[in-house]
DNA sequence: CCAGAAAATGCAAGTCATTTGCATTTTCTT
DNA sequence: AAGAAAATGCAAATGACTTGCATTTTCTGG
C-alpha cells in the first residue's frame, strides 16, 4: 500500500456516501495527479478494499461511484446498495445488499454462475419529497444538516 | 412517429437482448446519422417506448443498453433485467422484475420516492461454464446457435 | 544501509461514447 | 400551400477515463 492507495482508501473509508474519482480529487489532502486517483480506484477494486457502480444522473452525467468494502470475520464482503436523489443529488444507504437469494435463484434457474451485480435505486428522498409538499418545488437544497 | 424513431423501436421490439447505440447502427436498414440514433433512444425512453441501463465490460467499456418495453393491459410496465456473460458477452433474460416488493420495502423504510432502478447481473453463462469444464479455457466462442 | 529491480506516478496525449450548435430538411397545423 | 414547429445531418465539442513513456518511489535481498 503506497500513501496514495492509503490516503484514497481513508477517504472511502471515512465517508457515508459513494465518491466519484472527480468527489475524491476534492477530498485528497495530498498531491495526486488525477490519473493516479484513477488507477489507485481500479486498484484498491481489482484487491477488494472497495466496490463501484455506474449511476446516470441529470446533473453529474453518467460516472462510477467507490465506497469501501466492509470485510467480515468470515472473510465475505458486505457491499451496500444506494438510493440516489434526482433533486437534491444524495445518496441514502440501503444498507447491506438484500437481492443474495434473488442471484441465487437466478443461478439455479439459468445454470450460471454470477460474478457480480450492480443496484442502484433513483428518486425523490424524504426531505425533498416534503419540501415538494410544503411550498410548491423550491430550488436545490444544500446537503441536509446533522441533527442537533 | 417519424420514419427514423418508428426504425429504431422496431429494431428494439425484435431484438431478444438490450441493444446499445452501435449495436442500433449496425442493424438500421435505413439511412440515418448516429446523432440520430441517440437523440431518437432518448426520445423513444422519454416517451417509455424503451428503457435502458449501463453496463459495464471488458469488451465493451462502459455503454447504455436499451430495450424495449412491454406494457400491460393496465397500463404499468413489464421491464426485464439482464444477465451479462463477461467471456462471450451475451445477455440472457431474468425475466420480468423481482424486485418491486424489495423496492417497496425501502420505500416505506426511508420514506423516500422510488422512480427508477438499475439492475444489473454479471457472471457466467452455462455455455462458457461448460465449455471451462471439458477443454482447459477455449477462447471466445460465437452466438449459441439454435437448438435444432 | 545500499544497489538494482519492480512498481507507482506525473505529464501529455489519446480514446470513445455521448452531446451540442447550427443550418437544412421534413412534418405538422391551419 | 404557407408558416411554424420539430427532426435531422454535419462538424465540433464534451467529459470521463485510458495509455505511453519518462521519472520517481517503493521494495527486496545482500
Ligand atoms: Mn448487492
Ligand atoms: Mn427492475
Ligand atoms: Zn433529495
Ligand atoms: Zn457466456
Amino acid at each position: 500500500m503506497t500513501r496514495a492507495r492509503k490516503h484514497i482508501l481513508d477517504i472511502l473509508t471515512s465517508s457515508e456516501v459513494p465518491l466519484s474519482a472527480q468527489d475524491i480529487e476534492q477530498r485528497k489532502t495530498i498531491e495526486m495527479n488525477s490519473v493516479t486517483v484513477y488507477r489507485t480506484l481500479h486498484y484498491l477494486e481489482a484487491h477488494e478494499y472497495c466496490d463501484s457502480f455506474p449511476l446516470t444522473c441529470s446533473e453529474h452525467g453518467t460516472e462510477r461511484y467507490y465506497s469501501a468494502v466492509h470485510h467480515r470475520t468470515d472473510g465475505t464482503c458486505d457491499h451496500h446498495h444506494w438510493f440516489h436523489c434526482i433533486e437534491c443529488h444524495q445518496f441514502i444507504d440501503l444498507g447491506t445488499c438484500r437481492i443474495d437469494e434473488l442471484i441465487a435463484g437466478y443461478e439455479k434457474e439459468l445454470s450460471v454462475s454470477v460474478v457480480g451485480h450492480s443496484l442502484s435505486l433513483t428518486g425523490v428522498c424524504a426531505r425533498c419529497l416534503q419540501t415538494r409538499d410544503h411550498s410548491g418545488n423550491r430550488e436545490h437544497q444544500g446537503p441536509p444538516q446533522a441533527e442537533g
